[in-house]
Formats: structure tokens, sequence, C-alpha cells
DNA sequence: TAGTGGTCTAGACCACCCC
DNA sequence: GGGTGGTCTAGACCACTAA
């Protein structure tokens, strides 16, 4: 479970899964100064060369952030990552605009079958499973379906709906201290059923673009899974690969 | 233009751009083994360190592959890579198939403003036009458009169009010594003209996926743009991000 | 000016591969 | 046993930031 320990792996490898567990249970958070290389040699007992390994690895999985001459920094929520691509939906001028939030329906219930094997939790876990409705202009855009274990966001459900703002990350982070770094999408097409249409305002059998995503901490563990649904027409969608 | 010889760069890019320009001009070809670590430093006048973090860039760009104990060698071309993704088209079960290709037109022509704005050339330029058809047990699964720069591609115009075999990429490697390492894909969603739907055999209005790839080489320069259309209903798409 | 990250060096020891 | 990449060290000098 917790590699820090296995003295098998190299130093810097551990010294990694060490940092990263310490950012993610919050002892430095979003924007924080965390100490000089030199000061994080002394503390492990390792050569300078060998904290610059492991931070250069978290870095490049986009938790740290080096600023040359003044130190690094964790990284804040980024609104301008691709994690939050898909508000290309519409406009394809290049203004991004945060489309609004409205959350339609939360309940917290046991995990199903797909559910558990998304979040790898075990069937009947309990999971708090969200509605939300996104709309630009008050013209619906995205309808989302949004499954978290229980045990990690138990703070979302005291949480006053009015409270949740347009962007969930941001709020995971505040009030749950789970921050989400990386993510697996999956993109397929499908026709809108009746009731899809009458929610998103689009003619009957209007293509759907149907986007899974499956969305982990820094420590590769899945915590969030949705599925979201738009009009196909209005949708466009950019990947960098390899 | 050439980066390696501009001594305001650290040593290690320079280096890194230069092992890139010599792996693109075909002084080792996929697959073999390129000097050692302590040669390379002896030969560039530089600390170990120093090429090792020059040939960690390549390996990390998937151009180069270490094996421990044996040498650091040329990446073959990847069948496996994601740059094939899209062969997920149909099967959702995994099993992938290459999908038989047939060359439907090629043809030598100036660069629209499209294409050369595409492939960063001038309006006018020389390039190369293949339209192509790929199949699945004789059903005709995409539709495709793809562009090339005369320049690199001469040898396309040369050969027999029976000859191109099903995947383009190790033709580029082969016969134009062409190495495509990554791309950049835009993916939109539109409904079949008449014209299309006829070709890919689909009822009359049927969404349509479009994928737009713009391919580059491992100096980063553009050197295919393609465009892909087929049925939605049939297409699966996934991406890791960030 | 003091402190930080960025580059570069030189060398030690290890694990692995192949002869 | 000899050569390769993988890890780790210790220290030099530079560029940049902030006080």
């Amino acid at each position: 479970m917790n590699s820090a320990l296995d003295d098998r792996l190299p130093r810097y490898q551990r010294l990694r899964d060490d940092l990263a567990a310490r950012i993610n249970r919050n002892e430095w958070r979003p924007g924080d100064l965390i100490p000089s290389e030199a000061e994080l040699g002394a503390h492990y007992g390792v050569a300078i060369g060998t904290v610059r390994k492991a931070i250069d690895q978290l870095v490049s999985d986009g938790v740290l952030e080096r600023q040359q001459g003044r130190g690094t920094f964790v990284r804040r929520a980024r609104f301008n990552s691709s994690l939050f691509r898909f508000f290309r939906f519409q406009s394809e001028t290049g203004e991004r605009r945060v489309p609004q939030s409205r959350i339609v329906r939360r309940k917290a219930m046991p995990a199903t079958t797909a559910v558990a094997s998304a979040l790898r939790i075990s069937v009947g876990e309990p999971v708090i499973s969200l509605s939300r409705l996104r709309l630009i202009d008050d013209v619906p855009l995205l309808a989302e379906e949004i499954w978290l274990e229980r045990s990690r966001f138990e703070a979302i459900l005291a949480l006053d709906t009015a409270e949740f703002g347009d962007l969930l990350y941001p709020l995971y982070e505040d009030r749950c201290g789970q921050v989400v770094v990386s993510a697996d999408e999956i993109l397929t097409v499908e026709i809108a059923t009746e009731m899809q249409s009458r929610l998103l305002r689009l003619e009957a059998n209007a293509p759907l673009i149907v986007i899974e995503r499956l969305a982990f901490d820094l420590e590769r563990r899945p915590i969030e899974w949705r599925r979201s649904r738009g009009p196909a027409d209005r949708f466009r969608y950019h990947a960098e690969i390899r």
C-alpha cells in the first residue's frame, strides 16, 4: 500500500510517493510553497539530485510547479487545464465560459455493479450520486450523472446545494480534500431518448455525445466517475496524442 | 532553425535536438542501437549525466527506448500506439483488427489555404492529396482525406497504389524516411451528406464523427493532415487527459 | 545580498545482458 | 568478465527573485 516504505524501490520513487501522500493529506495545500530542495534533501537524508528527480516527476504529473528563484509550489486547481476541456462545447470562438451548474438531484445509495467496478470498490459500498445540469445563458448544454465514494466525500451530503457553485473540482478540494489530477475519458455517440431530448431541449432522435470520465487523485486512485451527455452538433473535442 | 547550434540553450537541449535530427535523417533507423551514453558523452564532450538528460527527453517523446544492460534503441513503428486508436471503431470487444485500406484517389496539387495553414507551408506549395476508404469485412468504416507536403513524400507518388498496404505510417517511414511521433486531434460530429452516406452505406442524415488529425515528426513539424469520417454510432474514442 | 531552482560535472556502485 | 543502463552522491557555477 505505502510504497514510501518499500526499500526495493529507488529512493527517488519512495520520496516522490511520500511527497505525493503529504500533499494528498493536505500537509501542503494548493498554492503553498514546499520546502526547498536542500531542506528536503537534508530532512530525508538524500542528495539534492535525488530530491530533484522526485520533484521532476511530480512536476510532470502536474502536481507541483517550479519557479526559478522563488521555490516549488503545489499547483492550484487549474481552470485552464484540459480537465475542463469540454467547456469548448458551443463556442468555437475560443472564449471560454464556465457554464452555470444546477444540481438536480443528490442522494446517498449503495454502489451498483457498474459504479463499483468503475470506482474499484465493492458492490453495495456507500456512494453519492449527483445529477447536474449545465447551462450557458440558461440554455441546457450538458446533463451529467456523477458518482463519488461516500467515505471520501461525506461533506458533499451536508452541503446546501445552492452553495455548490459552478465547478465541482474546487469544491472537492476545499470541502473534502480530494484533488483530481488526471482522468480517462471515453467518447461515444448515441441518440437522445425522449426524456433526454426534453431535458436538453432538442429535437427527438438528435445525436448526443456521451463523455464518460473516470477521474483520479495523484495516487492514481479513482475518485469520481461521471457520464455527461450533450448535443453532438455543438461539440468539439481536442486531444493531443502520444 | 537548428537549435543544436544555439548556445543560449542548455547543452542537454542542444544534444537532444542534435540526436533527434540524426534520427530524423536516418543516421539510425528504427530498431537500431545508438552509441552508449559514455561514447556519446565523449563524442560531444559533455558529462554522462548531460547525455542521460537528453536521452531521457527522447525516451519520454517515445523516440528512443532504453534496455538495461543492452543499450538504447530507436523505437520501431508502434502499432499498439494510441496513434492507431480509432481502429477501436466498431469492436467494443477489445479485439483490434487493422481495417483494410483502399486508396480511392491520389493526386499532386498546390496547397489550398486550409491545407497550407495546417501544414504550415505557403499557399500554392506542392502537396499530395490522398483519398482512402477503410473497411472491415468489406464494410466501409471510415472515409479519409489526407494531405502531405510533396517535397517530403515524393516517393508516394511513384508507388503503385496496390503496394500501399493497410497502414500509411510504416509506408511513410520505409519509403520517405518520415516518422510520425505525435499528433493533435479534433473531434466533431456532423450530419452525412448524400454522397457521404452513399459511400459509407448509411441512411440519409446519419450522424458522422469527424476526426481531424495533424501529425508531427519528432522535431514537432507537421507532416500530415488528415480528416476522417465514420458512422458515429459505431465509434468509441479513448483519451487520457492531464 | 541571500536564497532558490537550473545546469553541468565527475565519479561510485548496482542490476542486468551477453559472451 | 566486460559493457550497458539505473541509481545516487557531492559539489560547482549560473540565472532569477525578493528584500
